[in-house]
RNA sequence: GCGCGAUUAGCUCAGCUGGAUAGAGCGUUGGCCUCCGGAGCCAAAGGUCACAAGUUCGAAUCUUGUAUCGCGCGCCA
């Protein structure tokens, strides 16, 4: 609907420019919004305002010579004005918003999608988290925020891939062999000092007991370093296993799994670093290998080879994301915890140096999330590894919840997470108000069918029985839907979903106690069945962005 | 110390590319079931958009400074 109307603007414009009423002949970058008050129309522009400096004229005056040359609008409108400094004002026919409720039953599950990113590959990476211990609850609203970003790209038009890269070489798979060798120790009768820089977790422990009810304690008789690598391989496929698992009970799926040993194995890691030796942008300084990346905008320079001749973790980063682009996404999106934040900066510095736009890569950072049981803070200490998993708290207050709640914030911004008001079945919770306005449709649907009356088929209705003013916003909260998804695309910003639900479902249940949709008459029960199943429609598509199931029942 | 981010109603937070009288949920108070599912609805109260300058037709939004809070600042991953 905005589309339709700049176009007009911008015809009314080019008349008044051939005609002689305005002079400067060039198009600003005007806004068409909706009004934060009905009293100022459907829809507002600021195309005057804009242009009154270079006209020398008021704004009031050239808003005056543009409504004159904008006619009618072809129906489109029964009324325009010019308001405070110089708005001019649409006033729409509610005939053509209800034209709205058309598209949404032709398009269907696709109603809502655009065509932004056609033709661009972009990757979604998101969770990878290291296999050294299960998923907790900050890797789910990771994950959470990840796959609704790579939903919502996929509904703009962008072909997308998801990935999870794993961090499987360094000295932190070291660390999990070494920490599941000595539980092992320690069950079998050795009095063992575990090491502070040892993972703590109990699942460590279970890990061990695992191994020693396989293989006995043969492992004894291994050397150390070669026990080590053995508990490492297996407890690090173990826990990976067990993500995959998690990860799936959250209703997340990757295309691609990624493996950081493989870049070092296929030479990548020492290919990327030649590369930038080979452009120049590197130089040798006290025995180590150093990446000029403050000549891009970082604070300072950062070290790709140690003085003892190990790899950072910065180079294998360099290595894949240079190999990221060698697979052809136009688009690369990263999704990191905030308090990786100090990364960035070397990230777009390297890609620079690369010759690579930096905006080709996007870095969405997710915030602590805050657990709450009543609201009182549960506590969590990483180093003691007690930490609350993902898969409890899934399995406590379940997937839709979870996920909705991840997402009800925008990512930069820190979460409170009350496991009891999750599980709520009140008011109190939000995830169920807008999954209740869904089932409620359905249930109409079932009642309507017990009275032999079936959902319209397209445009088989009187949209004139619709009168209501609340009928009359469903339509335009429905015609919102698909910029909302183009903004929530454009910005990688998913949780505008999420407010976009909460409106709509608000706006069907006000509807809802207001009037009754099945009435003494046939043909606006008809008609209002049909309004409320395109709200049904757009509901169900967008929960599903968010990973969120849309019940027919509750 | 330097850098990044935040600061909006009692609480938790939205606020689009700078637009007109700043919004939502929760909580509080008072109403609504003979009625398609009350997991719902209606109404009221509640604000110096941290503070101070600046930019302009116009600032919660942009700039600078100040205060408070959080995070990051390794040849760790």
């Amino acid at each position: 609907m905005k589309e339709r109307l700049q176009q007009h603007i911008r015809r009314a414009l080019q008349s008044c420019f051939s005609q002689g009423q305005l002079h400067s002949g060039h198009c600003p970058d005007f806004t068409v919004e909706v009004p934060a008050h009905v009293e100022h129309g459907d829809f507002s522009t600021n195309v005057a305002m804009l242009l009154a400096r270079e006209e020398k004229q008021a704004p009031r005056k050239v808003a005056e010579a543009l409504v004159a040359a904008l006619g009618q609008g072809d129906g489109l409108w029964n009324r325009v004005e010019i308001a405070g400094p110089g708005f001019i004002n649409f006033f729409l026919t509610p005939r053509c918003w209800f034209g709205v409720l058309d598209e949404v039953v032709r398009q269907g599950r696709s109603y809502g999608c655009g065509q932004q990113g056609a033709g661009r590959k972009v990757q979604v990476e998101f969770v990878s988290a290291n296999p050294t211990g299960p998923l907790h609850i900050g890797h789910g609203r990771g994950a959470a925020t990840g796959d609704a970003v790579a939903s919502v790209l996929q509904a703009a038009g962008y072909q997308v891939q998801r990935e999870y890269y794993i961090n499987d070489a360094g000295n932190q798979m070291d660390t999990l062999g070494r920490s599941l060798y000595l539980r092992y120790r320690e069950l079998l009768g050795e009095d063992i000092a575990f090491p502070q820089d040892c993972y703590q977790g109990v699942y460590i422990k279970d890990l061990a007991r695992e191994v020693l009810e396989r293989d006995g304690e043969r492992l004894l008789e291994l050397p150390e370093k070669q026990a080590i690598r053995h508990f490492a391989e297996y407890g690090g496929g173990r826990i990976r296993n067990g993500i995959e698992e998690d990860l799936q009970a959250f209703g997340v799926g990757f295309d691609n799994w990624y493996s950081e040993q493989g870049l070092y194995d296929r030479g990548e890691v020492e290919a990327g670093i030649a590369l930038l030796k080979e452009r120049g942008l590197t130089y040798e300084q006290e025995g180590a290998l150093w990446l000029r990346t403050s000549d891009y905008g970082d604070d300072k320079d950062r070290v790709l080879v140690r003085s003892n001749g190990a790899t950072t973790y910065f180079a294998s980063d360099v290595a894949y994301h240079k190999e990221k682009f060698e697979r052809g996404f136009d688009l690369v999106v990263d999704v990191w915890g905030a308090d990786h934040h100090g990364y960035v900066p070397r990230m777009k510095a390297m890609l620079a140096g690369l010759g690579r736009n930096p905006e080709d890569l996007q870095i969405i950072l997710v915030q602590l999330v805050n657990l709450l049981r009543d609201g009182q803070q549960v506590a969590m200490s990483t180093r003691s590894g007690e930490f609350v998993t993902l898969r409890e708290v899934i399995d406590e207050v379940g997937r839709d919840a979870c996920r909705f709640f991840f997402l009800m914030r925008r990512s930069d911004s820190q979460l409170d997470f009350d496991l009891e008001l999750a599980k709520k079945q009140s008011n109190e919770n939000p995830v169920y108000y807008v999954q209740y306005a869904h089932a409620r449709i359905c249930s109409i649907n079932r009642n309507a069918r017990d009275q032999g009356l079936q959902p319209p088929e397209l445009g088989q209705v009187d949209v004139d029985r619709l009168t209501l003013d609340e009928e009359l916003a469903l339509a335009k909260a429905l015609d919102r839907y698909p910029e909302t998804v183009a903004g929530a695309a454009r910005h990688f910003e998913p949780h505008r979903i999420v407010f976009y639900l909460q409106d709509l479902a608000a706006r069907f249940h006000s509807y809802y106690n207001k009037e009754r949709v099945l009435s003494e008459d046939p043909e606006t029960s008809r008609a209002r069945l049909y309004l409320v199943n395109c709200v049904r429609t757009v509901l169900q598509n967008a929960l599903l962005l968010l990973g969120v199931s849309a019940p027919e029942t509750m």
